[in-house]
RNA sequence: CGGGAUGUAGCUCAGCUUGGCAGAGCACAGGCAUGGGGUGUCUGGAGUCGCAGGUUCGAAUCCUGUCAUCCCGACCA
C-alpha cells in the first residue's frame, strides 16, 4: 500500500476523552474513529488488524472442529420471549420495531437464534455433537461505554455454540475450546490467564472460565495463588474456612450509644477498636426476600457468593427505605441480634473468630457490645460470603492469594440444557427417547482483543505490533523521494518485498523524515526499512520496532536478514 | 440511573466573569528555503460558536429548555 493515498489519518494531539493507551493509540494511529458514544468506525488500518485476528480465530476454531456460519444481528423479539430473556436481559438489550410494528432486538448474543436453528434441523443423536460459530457484530446498550473499543455498545464478537447428547460430550467439547482459546491468545502475543469464573444460576458448578489479558486498566480483578496455578475471578474466588471458634466473653450483651457512627470506620475511630472485632451487617434483597449477611468488619460481602448460596436469580443491596421498613432503623445500625424473624441471616465463617464484638442494635445511634456469635444470635451454619483478600490462603491450599487486574477477552461456558429446554431443542436418542441437547457457549470479544493487544504492545512512541496481527509486515520509508537513488530503490524494494510475500506499507509521501519516522513508530509495524542517504550504494537501514534493533543492510542481503528478524 | 463537567475551524484549546468585527497553535492549499526524528518562513482557505427559544439596539458571552459527548459511581449473560 502506497501511503500517499492510504486513508490513514494520524494525530499528533491526544484526543479528548481517550484515557487509556490503547484508545489513544487506536485514534492517533488511525485505526478507528468514534461515530457515536460507544460506537466506532474501523478505518482501513484497524480493519486489517481485525481481519488478522479473525483469521487466527477461524483457523483455531476449524482445528477444534467448529463450523462457521453467520446469523443475523436483528432478531425477532418472540425468540427472546420464548427463552424468557426479553424480560431478564433488561435495558442492555437494544430493541426496535419494524414498519409493521413488530418487535425486534439487536442481538447481544445468539443463544436463541442458534438453538432454534439447531432445533429445527437436528433431531437425532446421529447428527451430534456439533459446534457452530460466527464472527459477528453484537449490540449491548452499556450504561457507560468507555475505553474506546474495550467497552463499546457495538462490538465484534466470535461466539461458538456446542450441542452434545450428554454432559461428558459437553466436557470434551469444552476442553477442546479451552485449548483453542489458549492457542488463539498465545498466537496474538498476549500475556493472559484462564481463570475460574462465576457460573451464575444457569451453568452449574465448575463449568466456566474467563480468559483474562493481564493489564492494569482491566476492569476485572483476578485472584491467583503466589505458588500454585490457582487463578479465579475475585467474584467467585473461594475463601477457606480455617478459622478457630473464639471463646465467649464473660461479659454479656450490652447496648451502647454510638451517635452518628454508621460505618465500620466511624466505629473503629469512635470506639478505638480493631476492624476485625466488629460485625458488619448488610441487608440484601435476594429474589424479593430480605437477607442479612454478616461478615467481619475488615471484610467485604460478596453478593455473587450470596446469590449462589441461595440459588437466587437476582441479589441486590436493599434500598434505604427498604432497610428502614424491614429492620426498623437505617443502614449503619442494623445487626443480627434481635433481627426480625422473617429476615434470613447468613454468617461468614470469619465471624467465628470474634469473641466479643460490636454490632448494630437495630435502633438509631445504638450498637451492642460484647456480642458473641452463636450465643447472642443463632447461627445454623457458617458459610463463605465474603470477597477474598490479598494474603488469604489460596483455596487449593497452596500459597497465598495475590490480585491482578485483567481484561476479559474470552469466556467459555457450560450452558447445560437451559436454552435447549426453553426452546425445545431436543433429539431422539438410541432408544427413541426425546432428550434435551446439552449446550456450551464460547465467546471472544474480537474488537476488545485488538485493544488488549495494544495495551500489552506499545511504548511511548506508539504501537509495537506482534507480527501475527500487524496490519502490514514491513514499513518501507523513502526519506527524500526527490533524490532519484532513494526513490528508485524504494520503488524497487516495494515491488520485490511484495513479490516475496511481504505485506508492505510504503511511505512515498512528500513529508519530512521526522514526520515519517514518527508516524512509523506510531503505526508500529514489526520491521521498518529506510531508504536514506546510502541508497545510492544499495544500503538500507532495517529496524525492528519491538526492541529497536537496527542494522544497515545491503539490498542483496535484505531478504535473508529479514528472515533472521522473524525469529 | 445518580453525581460532575464540556460543547467555538479537521485536532487541541483560548475568548464567556464584565454582551460590541470570530481567535491561537497544529492540520490543510500555494510559494521559497531546508531535507535523518513532527524544520523555518511568507501567503491563503476554512467555523450556523451543538440546537431551539427568550432578554437586549446588539448574544459565542446572560436566561430557559433541549440534544450530544466525556469523567466518577452504580451496573455488566
Amino acid at each position: 500500500m502506497r501511503q500517499q493515498l492510504f486513508f490513514n489519518p494520524t494525530m499528533r494531539d491526544i484526543p479528548q476523552g481517550a484515557d487509556v493507551p490503547s484508545h489513544q493509540l487506536m485514534l492517533r494511529a488511525g485505526l478507528i474513529r468514534q461515530t457515536a458514544s460507544g460506537i466506532y468506525t474501523f478505518l482501513p488500518l484497524g480493519l486489517k488488524v481485525l481481519r488478522n485476528i479473525e483469521r487466527i480465530i477461524q483457523e483455531e476454531m476449524e482445528k477444534a472442529g467448529a463450523q462457521e456460519l453467520l446469523m443475523p444481528a436483528i432478531q425477532p423479539a418472540e425468540l427472546w420471549e420464548e427463552s424468557g430473556r426479553l424480560k431478564d436481559y433488561g435495558p442492555e438489550l437494544m430493541r426496535l420495531k419494524d414498519r409493521h410494528d413488530r418487535d425486534f432486538v439487536l442481538g447481544p448474543t445468539h443463544e436463541e437464534v442458534i438453538t432454534s436453528l439447531v432445533r429445527d434441523h437436528i433431531t437425532t443423536y446421529k447428527k451430534l455433537p456439533i459446534t457452530l460459530y460466527q464472527i459477528q457484530t453484537k449490540y449491548r446498550d452499556e450504561r457507560r461505554p468507555r475505553f474506546g473499543v474495550l467497552r463499546s455498545r457495538e462490538f465484534i464478537m466470535k461466539d461458538a455454540y456446542s450441542f452434545d447428547t450428554d454432559r461428558s460430550g459437553l466436557d470434551t467439547n469444552y476442553e477442546r475450546m479451552y485449548e483453542a482459546y489458549q492457542n488463539i491468545f498465545t498466537r496474538c502475543g498476549l500475556d493472559f490467564r484462564a481463570v475460574e469464573a462465576d457460573a451464575g444460576a444457569i451453568g452449574g458448578k465448575g463449568g466456566t472460565h474467563e480468559f483474562m489479558v493481564l493489564s492494569q486498566i482491566g476492569e476485572d480483578t483476578i485472584a491467583f495463588s503466589d505458588t500454585s496455578q490457582y487463578a479465579a475471578n475475585v467474584e467467585i474466588a473461594a475463601v477457606l474456612d480455617t478459622y478457630e471458634k473464639a471463646v465467649p466473653p464473660a461479659a454479656s450483651l450490652e447496648v451502647i450509644d454510638t451517635p452518628q457512627m454508621k460505618t465500620i470506620d466511624d466505629l473503629t475511630a469512635g470506639l478505638n477498636l480493631e476492624k476485625a472485632s466488629l460485625l458488619k451487617s448488610v441487608l440484601f434483597i435476594a429474589d424479593e426476600e430480605p437477607v442479612l449477611v454478616v461478615c467481619r468488619g475488615d471484610h467485604e460481602v460478596n453478593d455473587i457468593k450470596v446469590g449462589n448460596a441461595l440459588d437466587a436469580r437476582e441479589v441486590r443491596l436493599a434500598e434505604p427505605d427498604e432497610v428502614q421498613d424491614i429492620m426498623g432503623t437505617e443502614a449503619g445500625f442494623v445487626g443480627p441480634v434481635g433481627a426480625p424473624s422473617q429476615v434470613k441471616i447468613l454468617v461468614d465463617a470469619a465471624v467465628k473468630t470474634i469473641s466479643s464484638g460490636i454490632c448494630g442494635a437495630n435502633e438509631k445511634d445504638k450498637h451492642y457490645q460484647n456480642v458473641h456469635p452463636g450465643r447472642d444470635f443463632p447461627i445454623t451454619e457458617y458459610g463463605d460470603y465474603r470477597i477474598v483478600q490479598e494474603g488469604d490462603p489460596s483455596p487449593d491450599g497452596q500459597g497465598k492469594i495475590r490480585f491482578a487486574e485483567g481484561i476479559e477477552v474470552g469466556h467459555v461456558f457450560k450452558l447445560g440444557t437451559k436454552y435447549s429446554e426453553a426452546l425445545g431443542a431436543v433429539y431422539l436418542d438410541e432408544n427413541g427417547r426425546s432428550q434435551p441437547m446439552v449446550m456450551g457457549c464460547y465467546g471472544i470479544g474480537v474488537s476488545r482483543l485488538l485493544a488488549a493487544v495494544i495495551e500489552q504492545h506499545h511504548d511511548e512512541n506508539g504501537i509495537t505490533w506482534p507480527g501475527s496481527v500487524a496490519p502490514f509486515d514491513v514499513h518501507l520509508l523513502v526519506l527524500n523521494p526527490k533524490q532519484d537513488d532513494q526513490h528508485e530503490l524504494g520503488e524497487q524494494l516495494y515491488t520485490r518485498l511484495q513479490d516475496n510475500g511481504y505485506a508492505v506499507l510504503y511511505d512515498d509521501r512528500k513529508e519530512r523524515a521526522g514526520v515519517k519516522f514518527n508516524d512509523s513508530d506510531l503505526i508500529g509495524l514489526p520491521v521498518r526499512i529506510t531508504c536514506g542517504k546510502k541508497a545510492g550504494d544499495g544500503i538500507v537501514e532495517v529496524k525492528r520496532r519491538r526492541d529497536g534493533k537496527m542494522e544497515e543492510v545491503h539490498v542483496n542481503e535484505l531478504f535473508s536478514y529479514l528472515e533472521t528478524l522473524r525469529k
